[in-house]
DNA sequence: GCGTATAGGTCAACTATATTGACATATTAC
DNA sequence: GTAATATGTCAATATAGTTGACCTATACGC
């Protein structure tokens, strides 16, 4: 009787642990790279906010990523100084500035995410393509669910 | 041709997104409660590895969380104050303490994590027993992979 | 019994991450 | 010309977590 319960109960427990160190696995390898290079996680989130939407502006970046305008801006200075991150003036309002990737930033970038690919990539093969349908069906609904 | 590696770039990318995402989903909600009760994440962390590994020793709850001995005391300190967790002189070795969830710990923990088991079992049930076992095999080659 | 190692407790200083407040300049909109 | 918008910057603060130093109590080897 509890016997169901608690059984039930394991196997959700195993599956929050998976989800876990999952996540830790997946996101400690560019962690290190990063520190490597004398960056840290910001500018990560950065590059990759950046990558996915080019051309945003100052406050657009600070909506995407929910990070203070002040928090924001001595990473990206630091980015924009090593020329991974490009800052032009919007010709159409000169008050804003958009930002792109450099060729250099890009294949930081790449390179950084492209880890934690060939890792996805790694357990996609290993598991099969139906296994991989069904997570992507599970983290979907996961994912979904609003706080 | 390029289109080809870009779209798998694509599909991984989703993947990581999916990753991130349903990680952040099922981590916010007891963050949320924990916060209420005016406790941390670290409080939480203390309740679930007692929960899991019952009769440990101080010692034992620092290698398991990785946090060093200072970090631990205050949170600790105040959780057996709160009578969430017990700590007995061990008998045999008087020098330790053994650590255990009190009743109460018991359920604060499970109303905690039961939360995140409530999510996961919905995202199973909803995407059923095939995909949810794609998504453990997955996970588990992913948290596999030693970083 | 004596010295040493082990388990734990506590204070203080420090680093990293991130926030808020306050205020400045340049530009645009009305 | 005045108000609103976009950005830049300094300073104070908050939170999470670390290291160093030193303390007590107990156990263990001899």
């Amino acid at each position: 009787m509890v016997d169901l319960k608690t059984q039930e109960e394991a196997r959700l427990n195993k599956a929050l642990e998976l989800l876990h160190f999952g996540f830790r696995a997946i996101t400690s390898h560019p962690d290190e790279r990063l520190a490597a290079l004398g960056y840290s996680r910001v500018h990560h989130r950065i590059l990759y906010f950046i990558g996915r939407h080019p051309d945003s502006s100052i406050n657009g970046l600070l909506e995407v990523m929910r990070v203070s305008k002040q928090y924001l801006h001595r990473p990206l200075k630091r980015l924009v100084n090593d020329a991974y991150v490009s800052m032009r003036t919007d010709p159409r309002d000169r008050r804003s500035k958009r930002l792109k990737l450099t060729a250099k930033g890009a294949r930081l970038e790449a390179s950084l995410t492209g880890e934690q690919r060939r890792q996805l990539a790694e357990a996609f093969r290993r598991a099969g393509p139906e296994a991989e349908q069904g997570w992507r069906q599970v983290m979907a609904l996961i994912a979904g669910e609003q706080s």
